[in-house]
DNA sequence: ATTAATATTGATAATTATTATCAATATAGC
DNA sequence: GCTATATTGATAATAATTATCAATATTAAT
C-alpha cells in the first residue's frame, strides 16, 4: 500500500545518498506519514515529542526537508505565515482555496486550468516545472 | 494622467485616514511611481536615500504597506526571498512565469485562467477576492 | 503666527521563522 | 568490535519584518 511505498521512496533515498537510518528519522517519517493535510513544522515536532521525548526541533525540521527532497511532502507557504507540509506521495497535484477569515484550505483541482497553464508557458518559452494556485476569499461558512 | 491620479488616490487616503503629508512619504511616493518592476524595501529604500539622506527604512517600509492598503501596491511574496512590491494601480492584473535559474519574472494574463478560476471557486461555494498564480520553470535563455 | 494635539520619524529592539554550528553520539560497513 | 562519518540536539546566527519610543513635524484651531 501507499504507506509502505513512500516509506521505501524514502529509505532508498537514504541509501542512495549514503545517510542512516535513525530512530529519530523513522519517527519522525512515521508521524509525517500518519499527519493530516498541511501540518506546520510545530505541529509534526509536537507530535513526535509525546513518543520520542528527547527529539530536537533541528532534527524535525532537517527531516521534513529531507522528505520534501525525496518527493514525499511539499511545501505550502501562505501569505507571511509559517512554511506548511502536505504529502505529496500518493496525493494528486491540487491547487488551494483559502478562506481568509477562518484560514481553511479547500484542495481543487481542474484540469483546463492545469492545461491552459501548460499553453500559458509555452506561449512564453517557458517550460513549466511546476506551480503554485492560490485564490483567497471567503469560504461558505465565513461569507 | 495615471502618475498623478495615483497620487491623487494616496493624498485622498492619507486625507481621509486622518494621517499627515510628510515630505518622506512625499519622496517614497515618487519613487515608487517612478520605480520598474518587483522592487524590494531595498531597492526603494536605496533609491530614495540618494535624494533623501536621512530616511529610515522602517519609514518605507511603512508607506510602502500604506501604499499596499490604498491600492496603488501589491506585495508579491516569492518563496523565500523577502517581499517586492510591484505599481498596482493603472497595471493590469497578471500573473507570472518565474525563472528558477536566472530569477526573470514574466508577467502573463489568461482571460480562460481568470474565469475558470471564479467557476472553480464558485462550485466551491467560495468567494474570491484575489489570487496567485506563480508557474515555476526554465525561461527561454535558461532550458 | 502661536499653540496644542497628535501623527510621523529614525534608531534600535523585539519578534518570528529558518538555517548553521559543533561537540557528543549513533550508525553502517568491514 | 572498530572506524569513519552522518546525525543529533542545544543553541547561535541569520534574515525579514514589525514594534517601541523619545524627538520632531504636521495640521487645524485659535
Ligand atoms: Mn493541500
Ligand atoms: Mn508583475
Ligand atoms: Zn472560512
Ligand atoms: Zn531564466
Amino acid at each position: 500500500m501507499a504507506r509502505n511505498n513512500a516509506k521505501d521512496i524514502f529509505l532508498n533515498y537514504i541509501k542512495e545518498k549514503g545517510l542512516r537510518y535513525t530512530k529519530q528519522r523513522e519517527a519522525i517519517l512515521e508521524a509525517f506519514l500518519a499527519s493530516g493535510k498541511h501540518i506546520t513544522i510545530d505541529d509534526l515536532y509536537n507530535t513526535v515529542k509525546k513518543t520520542n521525548q528527547e527529539i530536537g526541533y533541528a532534527t524535525v525540521h532537517r527531516n521534513l526537508k529531507l522528505m520534501t527532497e525525496c518527493g514525499l511532502a511539499d511545501e505550502i507557504k501562505i501569505g507571511s505565515h509559517k512554511t506548511r507540509f502536505e504529502q505529496k506521495y500518493g496525493h494528486e497535484h491540487h491547487d488551494h482555496l483559502i478562506c481568509m477569515k477562518c484560514g481553511k484550505f479547500i484542495e481543487v483541482h481542474d484540469d483546463k486550468i492545469e492545461r491552459l497553464q501548460e499553453k500559458l508557458a509555452e506561449a512564453n518559452d517557458f517550460a513549466p516545472q511546476r506551480h503554485k494556485l492560490e485564490i483567497y476569499g471567503l469560504c461558505k461558512k465565513c461569507r
